[in-house]
DNA sequence: CCCAATTCGGACAATTTGTATCCGTTTAAT
DNA sequence: ATTAAACGGATACAAATTGTCCGAATTGGG
């Protein structure tokens, strides 16, 4: 079991993008050298964002992405179900019902297995799902402090952002 | 993300030992032919499970595999750490700490992306933790009716095991 | 209104991971 | 000694992940 690491991109870019005033956006080229990532690898995972609809995409000049709702109504496992996909990662074979006892299992009721790793699965994204990027955005510029803060400013006027006063 | 298909495999294998008696074990061809599955790959799985100290192995004649310690003793996160690692899904590879804003991070501190997500698994594996293969071994003798607890029976006879009465 | 720069979007290649098998070695019972 | 079985490594094959490229669409300026 592994998850990918576009994951990890592609939260700690909404992140950026949460940290922008409301409506703004940045390019992928952008998103990607702020944490100095393949731009094109960068790209696509933000095409996945975009079809999953968390962020929206603007093309032609001036173009980019910005989040497409309040980032309190984006969780991390809206992300990771963009990027990852969202189909359980334990898929029952029914191996049960192979072999000599194949005819005495019960139909319709899934095996005790499948039904404890579907609950784990559950406790997982109920868990990813509790965690807001909003709550992501708000830690990581406590953690940066004042002075990263104002470094951050900085590099997002330089990419088109325009900070109202 | 997904989980390897040998993590069912196994744990259907560690529900048939658990039905046998007490000390009771069976080789490799028979656990893979119980659910009809490559002797080969099963054969691999089982010495993972092994390797975990989950099962016994016995080499030689009227060797096999039995159980290393009572069913209420193994659970199902036992089982996917021993076939597909226990190491997290989620790898952090620290981008923060890469960019304009790399040295704004807190050092020491993990970001919160990367909480987050070790929270989630530690959910998902407390969840496997609380299923114990006694509990699996159970539901499943339920489930096959009194017919099915007698064919399942006569085959393990015929694999060497033998019921006290 | 058209051109050109810019940007997204999907198709395509490379690398890694997982699946599956086979064979030689080691070990134990008959 | 012979047979039966687990163990470990080597190897082939399939699939998913990672990574790059080029065309299509759109905006802004002249």
């Amino acid at each position: 079991m592994k998850i990918a690491e576009g994951v990890e991109w592609a939260a700690h870019a909404c992140a950026v993008l949460a940290g922008l005033p409301a409506g703004q956006g940045l390019n992928a080229a952008a998103l990607a050298s702020f944490h100095e990532l393949p731009p094109a690898y960068m790209a696509k995972h933000l095409q996945a964002l975009s079809k999953a609809g968390i962020v929206t995409a603007v093309r032609g000049a001036q173009g980019g992405y910005a989040l497409a709702r309040p980032a309190s109504k984006v969780t991390l496992w809206d992300i990771q179900a963009a990027i990852s996909g969202s189909e359980p990662s334990f898929r029952c074979q029914d191996i049960r019902r192979k072999g000599p006892c194949a005819g005495y299992s019960p139909r319709g009721v899934p095996c005790p297995i499948t039904c404890a790793f579907a609950a784990a699965e559950a406790a997982y994204r109920d868990r990813l799902s509790a965690t807001l990027i909003s709550d992501v955005a708000r830690e990581v510029a406590a953690g940066m402090g004042a002075s990263g803060r104002e470094v951050f400013r900085t590099w997002a006027e330089r990419h088109g952002v325009s900070f109202a006063r």
